[in-house]
DNA sequence: CCCAAAGGCCAC
DNA sequence: AAACGTGGCCTTTGGG
């Protein structure tokens, strides 16, 4: 990443209407789009660009022109509100640098509402607050990964994840049937429809309504607590094979199905619309098309351009990892050096068997209290007490009503007046038994939030790290337009896909495991966790891991 | 008519 | 009775 780097030069890009001002310490300039991309073209020395990604950045990779780095301003915002050391940002009226939909006259509304501060003065702003922060040098890493993470969404939304309209068409045929006719369900859908019916001698049944089907089993005789897939695989009744075939279908139908295929897929390419850092925690989300749940069910759509091959990474037990490395847990560590992070934990003897490994590790992360998981993980903690005491911490915490920040810094938010109503109730003289369980519910709610949060946070700032790592050594893999170089076309988390010549595999697959080296080292240093990573370079997603 | 909540299932 | 985290997005349902 560019932290090794000297300082780049800042550069802030503002709209205005149809055009652009570009600032540069004292010098400022108006241009077009056109106008944009040249000034962009003309700079040797990478710059930083500062400025809101998406409203700007389309508008250059339209015109073919690609940045190298850059420093989003809304994206900095959210870090600083919550960051730990900038109380003065926390207090910061909101306005549209919080969120582009808040106009200045929404004042009236009640809320606080502050006229927005140009680009310029903005940044002068963040910067001056990152220098009283508590560990500006992180804070910076963060906001400069989450930028770059920015730059990358901007890029694949363009690119496209390439996307075979005819597999897609081959794989819905063959398990609905021909198209129908819009509004109409498949084929094979209504014969499953029938066969339920039948079972249940409930001729107008609508197996779409959890209303409908729960009354329908119940007057079958099925007792079940909710009308979903795994509760009612526990049933013995010929009802439950046709109705859960239905369900998978159903929602293949509805979801990614021709309609999805209609409104997402463009000359052979899927556009998602990533939100970068749209999760709490750091993670991203996406704005329709469901980018981030792709079914394994049509995986095999995804197929690369003739003479070109997908790289698939993704990182092993990326959090059981991050945990290791903020816990300084050398067990653990030592544990996952070389292999699969289960086997080693098996191997050290805290469990008995990979699967008992991860559904304790999983329990650990996610604060179960009972079940498989909840009776596995103080086994864990007699082995790996330093990583399991780290998240017990974040969770009383989060249950005192504080809050936990991340590696980096990303802080939690801070509790809700919902939840501060509850913990007032129980703890007010008049509580009774009632009131006294809700505040105890809400606070273990929130523990349960918290203790996931600073790993959840962690592990998403790891990936960014190797997002932003990765795209740089892509970018300097091959030569000439865009879209002739490898390039990332898919992010999922703690997975990416490259799409890349096949001449270039090996060295894509090298980049891809070098970018995660350094992933690790930006965030845990000399700490010895490594981050392995599963690759595969295949025609298609399907025949990846 | 629109909209939000509820129920459900997909991903990590 | 609830019970393990973060989400998106689909359909149904019922309220305004």
């Amino acid at each position: 990443m560019d932290a090794d780097h000297a300082p780049a030069r800042a550069v802030v890009v503002d709209p205005e209407g149809d055009s652009f001002l570009v600032r540069e310490g004292e010098r400022s300039l108006r241009v077009d789009a056109a106008g944009l991309a040249a000034v962009v073209l003309a700079r040797r020395d990478d710059p930083r660009w500062v400025w809101d990604t998406p409203r700007v950045y389309p508008v250059l990779l339209a015109a073919g022109v690609r940045v190298g780095r850059a420093w989003d301003l809304r994206l900095a915002r959210a870090v600083l509100r919550r960051a730990a050391g900038t109380p003065e940002a926390a207090a910061w009226p909101r306005d549209e640098w919080d969120d582009p939909a808040l106009a200045a006259d929404d004042g009236a509304l009640g809320i606080d509402v502050a006229p927005t501060p140009p680009a310029a003065e903005e940044h002068r702003r963040q910067l001056s607050l990152l220098e009283g922060a508590e560990r500006p040098g992180a804070l910076r890493l963060l906001i400069t990964a989450e930028s770059a993470g920015a730059l990358a969404a901007a890029e694949m939304r363009v690119t496209g994840l390439p996307w075979s309209a005819s597999e897609h068409l081959r794989v819905l045929d063959g398990l609905l049937g021909p198209r129908p006719t819009a509004g109409a369900r498949p084929a094979r859908l209504e014969a499953l429809v029938e066969e339920v019916r039948a079972a249940l001698t409930a001729p107008a049944l609508n197996p779409d309504s959890p209303v409908e089907l729960s009354r329908a089993l119940r007057l079958a005789g099925i007792a079940v607590a909710s009308t979903r897939a795994d509760d009612l695989r526990r049933v013995e009744h010929p009802v439950v094979a046709p109705l859960l075939a239905y369900k998978k279908l159903a929602r293949l139908h509805a979801a990614n199905g021709w309609h999805w295929l209609d409104a997402w897929v463009r000359d052979g390419r899927f556009h998602p619309d990533y939100v970068v850092s749209g999760v709490v925690t750091g993670r991203w989300a996406t704005r329709g098309g469901g980018a981030l749940q792709l079914p394994r069910q049509i995986r095999s759509a995804v197929v690369a351009d003739p003479g070109w091959c997908l790289v698939v990474a993704d990182a092993a037990q990326l959090e059981p990892r991050v945990l290791a490395g903020l816990a300084h847990d050398r067990a653990m560590a030592t544990a996952g050096h070389g292999r699969d992070l289960y086997d080693g934990m098996v191997a050290s003897g805290a469990v008995a068997d990979r699967a008992s490994a991860k559904v304790g590790m999983l329990g650990a992360l996610y604060g179960a209290t009972s079940g498989d998981g909840g009776r596995l993980v103080p086994r864990l903690a007699q082995r790996f007490p330093r990583a399991l005491a780290l998240v017990e911490q974040a969770a009383r915490d989060g249950e005192r009503g504080g809050t936990v920040h991340t590696l980096l810094g990303r802080g939690s938010p801070p509790p809700g007046a919902a939840h501060r109503a509850a913990i007032a109730a129980g703890g007010g003289v008049e509580a009774d038994d009632a009131l006294q369980r809700r505040a105890r519910a809400a606070a273990r709610d929130r523990g349960r939030f918290t203790r996931n949060f600073v790993v959840q946070g962690t592990a998403a700032e790891w990936a960014l790290c190797w997002l932003a790592d990765l795209r740089q050594r892509l970018w300097l893999l091959g030569d000439g337009e865009l879209a002739e170089r490898p390039q990332l076309v898919y992010f999922l988390h703690d997975e990416v896909i490259v799409h890349a010549p096949v001449a270039l595999a090996a060295e894509v697959e090298a980049a891809v495991r070098a970018a995660a080296r350094t992933a690790g080292r930006l965030l845990f240093g000399d700490f010895p966790i490594d981050f392995p990573l599963d690759v595969a370079v295949v025609e298609r997603y399907s025949d990846a891991g």
